[in-house]
DNA sequence: CTAACTTCTTAAACTACTTTAATTTTTTTC
DNA sequence: GAAAAAAATTAAAGTAGTTTAAGAAGTTAG
């Protein structure tokens, strides 16, 4: 459970017996390289936080083709938040890139600790923030800048991520083909 | 202060006397039509909660080109939260469209109330968590479809906006160009 | 260790969107 | 209410990114 906790405690200020009581409402779980966490259109009922591994989180546009929107990686969370708290069924597929240890919570867990737990209120508070900066950064981007840039973003913002992904993967996540990936690729060696 | 007590209300359930404590800490401001909030570099101190009006947030890119981040109406939030919160200069610019009447919060009030009153840290929670979730759908918009249809989904979101802002700041929203958008309207004419 | 499969690369033809520039329409200002 | 300024339209030429297709390199499974 360590690095929940060690994660939590960077975010806000609580105590031990507070700690416990979230750390406890927790399951371990393990996926499998390639295995659907969760599928579009199934039922959501948890969200994870990642001890160990990879997951990428995908969309179907209306002619079928795959569109990553994020990757997610040790000490970060994910799921399908939208559906997770509408208690509707998934819009999103998530799967795993590498085998991938998490800790998962439940919808009434998570609910019985924003009851119980102001803290806990205050810790997604704080996630719910820093997640909606990194995604009006990202909007931005998108609006302002070419492919090849946006790279270069993606590089220097995850160095380690692209020795783990596949480029197809990426160029799906910067709204390129892989084709146009690989000659951004040629082009920067020059 | 009818417009804020009643958007509270309507995420959080909270008491008259914490209700009453929340709006003694804003004030009213009214910009005139195209006069500048914030600008880019300049000092944050408030966020702001708007009554009437309207107004854009926008960025420039590397070449000295704006793009609109984001438009904001009546009974939304609005403001460079990131630099109100880790206490930067600013990195957007945020203009008046129409005469806009406002209130506003400083900073050392927004973290009282964070510390003194538990429901407005949950209502913030719900509005980031709200925001998050728009942003969310944005970017995978932007992923997945092409700018014609980007435009209609725009249409069908915000239908009224539409009629109060220029093409150019909408095409600027989209991420094309004002001719192209033009063009895009004048191809679903047919 | 080899076969089967998936990913990556290259290149040529194509399309969505941009650029430039000129004209028309709408809005602002005095 | 006329003059000036800004926004919208149109069209032609140009460019960033896509599509298709084929071969090379890397990965996975038996």
């Amino acid at each position: 459970m360590h690095n929940l906790s060690k994660h939590i405690k960077e975010l806000i200020s609580i105590s031990d017996e507070h700690l416990d009581e979230i750390l406890g409402k927790f399951n371990e779980k393990v996926f499998q390289k390639r295995e659907h966490i969760l599928q579009q259109d199934a039922k959501v009922d948890e969200v994870y936080f990642i001890m160990s591994g990879c997951v990428r989180t995908y969309v179907y546009d209306l002619n079928g083709e795959e569109h990553n929107i994020t990757f997610s990686m040790e000490n970060w969370w994910f799921g399908d938040l939208q559906s997770f708290i509408k208690r509707n069924t998934g819009v999103y597929n998530i799967q795993a890139l590498e085998e991938t240890k998490v800790l998962s919570i439940n919808n009434d867990n998570w609910n019985l600790l924003l009851q119980e737990v102001p803290a806990f209120v205050n810790y997604t508070r704080i996630l719910f923030r820093n997640t909606m900066f990194t995604q009006e950064n990202r909007i931005l981007q998108n609006l302002s800048y070419t492919a090849a840039e946006r790279y270069d973003f993606f590089l220097k913002k995850y160095p380690n991520l692209s020795q783990r992904i596949s480029q197809k993967h990426i160029a799906s996540y910067l709204g390129i083909t892989p084709e146009f990936l690989s000659m951004i690729r040629r082009n920067k060696k020059d």
